[in-house]
DNA sequence: TATGAATGAGTCTTCATTCAT
DNA sequence: CATGAATGAAGACTCATTCAT
């Protein structure tokens, strides 16, 4: 229809993402249960295009956790200049989470030192791995996650979220729990107040009650400004933040 | 259904019984995707005879999670009665994230108001959430945990942990991993420490037959139609030479 | 339970005798699709049993058949001296009609010359047919069926009418239609004369206003006493047989 | 739902067309008792392709119902212009009875009011039943057929005399048998006349094993238990053998 | 290159038949 | 001798994968 530019290029391409996002969406809801046949009938190709495009289920499969795991390591890169360490470190884990739905099995994979055949599969885990690493150990320098907790102990807890979160029907209330659990990462001095759940942690992260650089939680004075940061280390590490870009 | 005449009984208990822990051990692994068949082979019988006691594979499933179910109510009302209420909650909880395996997917149905077809099911879920609730509320009573939490979200939170328990490949990190999650549940925690990591992932390459246009060593799938060629190229080449003459 | 006289051998004879009468039945309505299992079950027997009696599928089938067979040959002979050759010949088809239901396809191995391997069954198949050609060829004699028909053209024929009847829904409607077909077999010579329907010649054999000997139609006189015999032939040939018993 | 465009079409037409000829003739043969591998063999294709063309075995069946329907409600409607009324209605039954084999007894459902799930089947029931009533109602109304006789009658009739067809082995005989019963739907009637035989019945021996306690030759079942002994008594023999030592 | 038809190994399930008790 | 548990071949059906067009 379309008079092409690059020729037959762009279809192709667009057919890939095109199953690609079927298939992601298929492999959230029915992880794995889902015939070749039906991922193509709903990207609307043939089966044999598929195959031209992934020479096995199996690779589509990668291709897909690729690409999901591709916009988790955006994602947390994107955290990692623009946030507070802790703030990046929770809001990232609550995005993964959030986004990746039944697919969290798919993450099991994650959680190996990962000597997996598939090289881009391999590097993207890395890739994810070192983001996660990274977040986790800023946010654990900081004193706002615990100190005892591996990347592959929190990789664990994302997977459990995940399938918390579409075990409880109720989806506000599958929010509600896996902030709670997250709040268990933080420091275990701080456990005592842990106790109100916030929904709004994800979307708007600037009004929170918990010090904005480090994630401790601040005590609530009734009176005067209330505080952002628990006190003049974190402020002023925050500062130097602000003005490095 | 309780079975008490004497005669060739004791061996049908036994094959059951037999058939019953086999499935639970495989569904608990490789959760559904198991052939009937592998069942039946590892218990020592013939298909037939799994038939027999299950007339379908749901019903075999049912009745693995009829057992699964029995066995934490008969533990958590034991609990309901040798401990303070507390301990005999967190107890419960850990039991239930230890024995359930990737059977805790199957505890999805839990979550639900539960209005399922087989009544026996039915039963046992019930007296679960029914259990359950009565540990969880008196904890919450003596303020063992907080007083904002439902049995749906308890069930929820143990669901997770269990995958979370599967996906960390070091059990004790894994139980350490729980053990946080779980305090997270109490109005003030008091949490435990430890670490490790393991890791196991493989591929098989398999015997190979030859591509007729170039002979390419062609890999051997279990499943579709055997390839004649190593690929479309390949495949075009022949069609010319076979078209041509 | 009761004190044996002759031992077990009543209870045998008992069983034996049900689960004839079941698979009987059983193989009337579904025509082979019948599980032994389903048998033995409704026979109040187990399966063991029944092939204690019966060591095959085939075997039990052949018992039916010779059973079904074994009747059918009673009530023709009964029917040989009771009555007079065309009404015998008649009301034996309907009779034979009436009672396979869908055993008469089974009734197909009666159509052959029959070298079958079963002893029984071929004693039985060849008394029926026995009986079947002696009623038929008297009838024959008479003049009160078409001299060209054979044996096996009065086999197909009723197997041909036992279809009839369990295909039209309506029973007294697929009777009359039998009747119709068999009329079919009567010299042609009285065929204007066959368009009256008659529900009552099996049952109430006597009220027909056809000779009560050969079967030849009677002219219907609006006067005078109603005739019997289609003339002092027939009235003293049947008068001979009412004296010989 | 008409094929008209190119491409590899052409191949899927005649696999289709093959599948159900094949189909439609074992069907007739063996009613319905026909294993679809064996219809996929014999059409030359993979099981796979038969599914592909029909998802169910009863929707193969209804195929080839469909189609004999079509068939038959052609044939009706060229007799309907270009023959007599009466000419017509009989040479279209006697065409009915003569195609139709053992697919006949399928015909039961054309009996029924015929609340049929399937659209197309209905339809051509339907289509069917319309010709069959147009042509008899033509030839009820120049007197070539008994006014008496309702549509479902004919039906039942044409369904008689296809077993009755299939029953008498000699083909020349069957029909004069089934003109003679057609000729007994006319208020008076005119008959052909002839007469043969014909038979065959085989059983089939088999390999053997020997009894495990007598040594006796043992029958070898395609299905079931794999037998060890000759009998009961053996086999109690043995028994009490293994209990003694 | 895209399409969708063909392939066939593998799954669930049934049922005739034998065996242990 | 009766019982019902066990057996396993065979049938319906699915789906990953390749091939002809």
């Amino acid at each position: 229809m379309t008079a092409a530019s690059g020729g037959e290029r762009a279809d192709a391409r667009r057919n890939r993402a095109k199953m690609l996002s079927v298939a992601s969406e298929l492999f959230a809801e029915h992880e794995l249960e889902v015939p070749l046949g039906e991922i193509a009938r709903r990207a609307g190709v043939g089966a044999g295009t598929v195959y031209r495009h992934f020479p096995t289920k199996q690779a589509l499969l990668e291709a897909v956790f690729v690409q999901h795991l591709e916009e988790l390591v955006a994602s947390g890169e994107r955290r990692m200049v623009g946030f507070a360490p802790t703030q990046a470190f929770f809001g990232f884990l609550m995005h993964v989470v959030e986004k990746s739905g039944r697919r969290g099995h798919l993450c099991e994979v994650v959680a190996a030192d990962a000597s997996w055949p598939h090289p881009m599969l391999t590097a993207s885990v890395q890739r994810f791995r070192q983001v996660l690493t990274a977040l986790l150990q800023a946010a654990q320098r900081v004193g706002g996650v615990r100190a005892d907790l591996s990347p592959d102990d929190v990789v664990a807890v994302a997977v459990g979220c995940t399938s918390m979160l579409t075990t409880r029907r109720d989806r506000a209330a599958g929010r509600r729990l896996v902030q709670l659990v997250l709040d268990g990462l933080r420091p275990s001095a701080d456990v005592t107040e842990r106790s109100v759940f916030r929904d709004d942690l994800v979307s708007s992260p600037g009004r929170v009650e918990l010090c904005a650089d480090c994630g401790v939680k601040l005590p609530l004075r009734p009176t005067g400004r209330p505080a952002r940061y628990c006190g003049p280390t974190c402020r002023q590490r925050a500062r130097r933040r602000r003005l490095a870009g």
